[in-house]
RNA sequence: GCCUCCGUAGCUCAGUGGAUAGAGCACCGGACUUCUAAUCCGAUGGUCGCAGGUUCGAAUCCUGCCGGGGGCGCCA
C-alpha cells in the first residue's frame, strides 16, 4: 500500500487487498513466510510480477526481525525471520500455556452442535461412534475458537420404532422369537430381563400393559446405557433432548401453526403439507399425515424452532451419509421459518463406517444383531486409539474398520506417534531438571539456529491458525494431521539437539533455551490432543 | 432418472488457486555404552480416473464423461 501512495505503483488503492495473505511455505527453502501478492497485483498494475515484488521487497526488509526477503520464481516473496524473532515464540507459548491456540476473545456466537442422536432402540454402533468422536472434538475446537457451544443429543423416543422396540422386548421376555419388524441382538434379551427384574409381577399383567411397561422401562435402560457408553468415551452432552417432549408439550402443533400463519402449509389429500419446494426441496413434504398423526419431520420442525427460541444463532447438525436426503427438506424448513439456511442451520454430512472382516465387508444390522458397538471398539483398542482413528480422517472419507486388524496393528495407530512425542517432551523436562537445566536462567532465541529448531518453531507458530481453520471448516481431522506433523518435527529436533548436556559437559544457554522449545512443544501437543479428546501421557 | 460423497505412490489416506504433489504402512539399506529406538537417517515408488474450460498459475474452481459408495416414503 505504501508503494501505491509513494506513486511507485499505479494502482487504484481499492484494488489493493486490505489483507495480504501470508502463508507458511511447504518448502523450507522458501523462508518462514511467503506471499504471492505481487503475482496477484501485477496484472492490475500493468507491471511485471517481479517488478512489483521488488517494490514490496524494499519495504519488507526494513521490518524489524526480518532477516531476508527473496524474490523467487515468477514473483513469490519469501520472507525469512532472524532466529531471535522466530524463537521468541517459544517463550510466548510457555507463558500462554493452555490458552495458546485459543481465541483471544469470545466471538459471542451461540452454537448448538447436535451429533450422535442415535435411536434408543439399541447400543451405539460404529457410525454413531464416529460422530461422537468427531462431534465432541469439533465442540472442543469451536469452544477454543471463541464460540459458546452446547452439545446436544436428540433422543428419538417417539413413534413406530419405539413400538417395535417394545414388542421386541416383550417377545424376548416371553421366550418368543423376534417379531418380523423387530430388533434382534443379545442386548434385547438383556434389557428384557432387567425390566422383568425392575417390575415385579410384570408377566401377569395384560399383554398391552406389559408392552407399555417394556417401552417405558426399556427406553430408560437403553438411554442410561447409551449415556454410560458415551461417558466412557469421554463425551458428555450438555442437553439430552427428548423428541417425546415436543409431542407432549404441544410444541409440534405450535410449530405447524406458526408455519400456517406464515402461509407455508396447505391441505391436500387429507394431509397437511409444507411448501418445502418453494425453498429448493425436490417436493413438498407432509407434516401432518391424513390419519391426523404428525409426520416425523414435524418433530424436526418443532425441535429446530425450540433451538432457535433458546437463543442459538447457529444450529449445527451432524448426520451420516444415509441421511443426506434430508438436507434439502431441512434447509427448506429453515427457510420456511424465515431463517437463513447455511447460517442458522448448518448440516454436516459424514460418510459411513463400514465393518470389514477378512477383507470383505460385513453388513451391520441392528435388527440382525450384527452390530459392532462403541463399547466393542473401546474394549478392543482403548479410548485414545479409537477416538484418534475415527477423528483423523476427513468425514468425507468412508472408514473401513476391521477389528482383528485394528487390534493387531494398534501400535501403528498414529496416535502413539503423537503421544510418544508428548511423553518424550515430559521426559526431557524431567531429565533437564535433574541435570540442572533451568528455563528461568536464560532464554536466548538467537541460539536456536539448527534446521530442526526452526522447522519445529515454524510448526508451533501454525497451531492457532490450524485450530481456527479446523473450526471454520468443521474439520477436526486437520488438527490430527497437524499434530502428526508437529510430532515428527519434534522427534527430529530431539534427535539432532540435546536439551540436557552429555555427561561431563557444561550446562549452557543453548540447553536452557532448548528447554523452552521443548516445553513449548509439550504445551502445544497437550493442547492439541486435548482438543481431540485424546490423552497426553507423560510416559509410555 | 435426480441428489450427494469419493477416485492422488503397491495399500490406507492428507493436500479449501501457488513453487519440485506429501505422510503412514509395506519393501530395501543404515543409526541404540542413547535426554525413552513406540524414534531417526537414506533408497524405491505418481498419465493426481478421462477430456475440455477458466486463470499468470489447477490435484484443488466450472462443464461433460467413466468407475465406486450412499440417498431419493403420508417409515422413523
Amino acid at each position: 500500500m505504501s508503494a501505491v501512495q509513494a506513486g511507485e505503483l499505479s494502482l487504484d488503492p481499492a484494488d489493493v487487498p486490505a489483507e495480504v495473505r501470508v502463508e507458511r511455505p511447504k518448502n523450507r527453502d522458501h523462508g518462514d513466510w511467503a506471499t504471492s501478492v505481487a503475482l496477484q497485483l501485477a496484472k492490475r498494475a500493468g507491471r511485471a510480477p517481479r517488478e512489483v515484488a521488488a517494490l514490496v521487497q524494499e519495504r519488507l526488509v526494513r521490518v524489524p526481525g526480518v532477516k531476508a526477503v527473496d524474490i523467487a520464481g515468477p514473483g513469490f516473496l519469501n520472507v525469512t525471520l532472524d532466529a531471535a524473532a522466530a524463537g521468541e515464540l517459544a517463550r510466548s507459548i510457555v507463558e500462554a500455556g493452555a490458552a495458546y491456540g485459543t481465541a483471544a476473545e469470545p466471538t459471542g456466537e451461540k452454537v448448538n452442535l447436535e451429533f450422535v442422536s442415535a435411536n434408543p432402540t439399541g447400543p451405539i454402533h460404529l457410525g454413531g461412534t464416529r460422530w461422537a468422536a468427531v462431534g465432541d472434538s469439533l465442540a472442543r475446537i469451536l469452544t477454543a475458537a471463541g464460540a459458546e457451544v452446547t452439545r446436544e443429543y436428540y433422543f428419538n423416543d417417539h413413534g413406530a420404532q419405539i413400538d417395535r422396540f417394545a414388542r421386541s422386548l416383550l417377545a424376548a421376555a416371553h421366550g418368543e422369537p423376534t417379531p418380523e419388524d423387530g430388533y434382534g441382538g443379545a442386548y434385547i434379551g438383556e434389557i428384557a430381563q432387567q425390566v422383568l427384574a425392575r417390575v415385579p409381577g410384570l408377566p401377569q399383567q395384560p399383554r398391552e400393559q406389559q408392552q407399555e411397561t417394556f417401552r417405558r422401562e426399556g427406553v430408560e435402560l437403553m438411554f442410561a446405557e447409551i449415556k454410560e457408553s458415551l461417558a466412557g468415551f469421554g463425551v458428555e452432552f450438555d442437553v439430552y433432548f427428548h423428541e417425546d417432549s415436543l409431542h407432549a408439550s404441544g410444541a409440534v402443533e405450535r410449530a405447524v401453526a406458526r408455519l400456517r400463519e406464515l402461509g407455508r402449509v396447505y391441505e391436500a389429500d387429507g394431509a397437511t403439507w409444507l411448501r418445502t419446494s418453494d425453498f429448493g426441496d425436490d417436493k413438498d413434504r407432509v407434516v401432518v399425515k391424513s390419519d391426523g398423526q404428525p409426520a416425523y419431520i414435524s418433530g424436526d420442525l418443532a425441535y429446530y424452532l425450540d433451538k432457535r427460541e433458546r437463543g442459538f444463532d447457529r444450529c449445527v447438525l451432524m448426520l451420516g451419509a444415509d441421511h443426506h436426503g434430508y438436507v434439502g427438506r431441512m434447509m427448506a424448513m429453515c427457510a420456511a421459518f424465515g431463517d437463513e439456511p447455511g447460517r442458522n442451520l448448518e448440516i454436516l454430512i459424514g460418510q459411513m463406517v463400514n465393518l470389514v472382516k477378512d477383507g470383505t465387508p460385513v453388513r451391520m444390522s441392528k435388527r440382525a444383531g450384527t452390530v459392532v458397538t462403541l463399547e466393542d471398539l473401546v474394549e478392543q483398542v482403548g479410548v485414545d486409539a479409537a477416538r484418534y482413528s475415527l477423528v483423523r480422517s476427513s468425514v468425507d472419507t468412508p472408514i473401513d474398520v476391521d477389528l482383528d486388524l485394528l487390534v493387531k496393528r494398534s501400535n501403528d495407530n498414529p496416535v502413539y506417534y503423537v503421544q510418544y512425542a508428548h511423553a518424550r517432551t515430559a521426559n526431557v523436562a524431567v531429565n533437564a531438571a535433574a541435570a540442572g537445566v533451568r528455563r528461568e536462567d536464560a532464554f536466548d532465541p538467537a541460539l536456536l539456529t539448527d534446521e530442526t529448531e526452526s522447522l519445529l518453531l515454524a510448526a508451533l507458530a501454525e497451531f492457532p491458525s490450524v485450530v481456527a481453520r479446523a473450526g471454520e471448516l468443521r474439520e477436526p481431522h486437520r488438527l490430527a494431521r497437524y499434530l502428526e506433523e508437529l510430532a515428527g518435527r519434534f522427534h527430529k529436533f530431539y534427535d539432532a539437539c540435546r536439551v540436557t548436556p552429555r555427561a561431563g559437559e557444561e550446562v549452557t544457554d543453548v540447553h536452557r533455551t532448548r528447554l523452552w522449545v521443548n516445553d513449548a512443544t509439550r504445551q502445544v501437543l497437550a493442547n492439541g490432543l486435548g482438543l481431540l479428546g485424546v490423552g497426553a501421557p507423560e510416559r509410555m
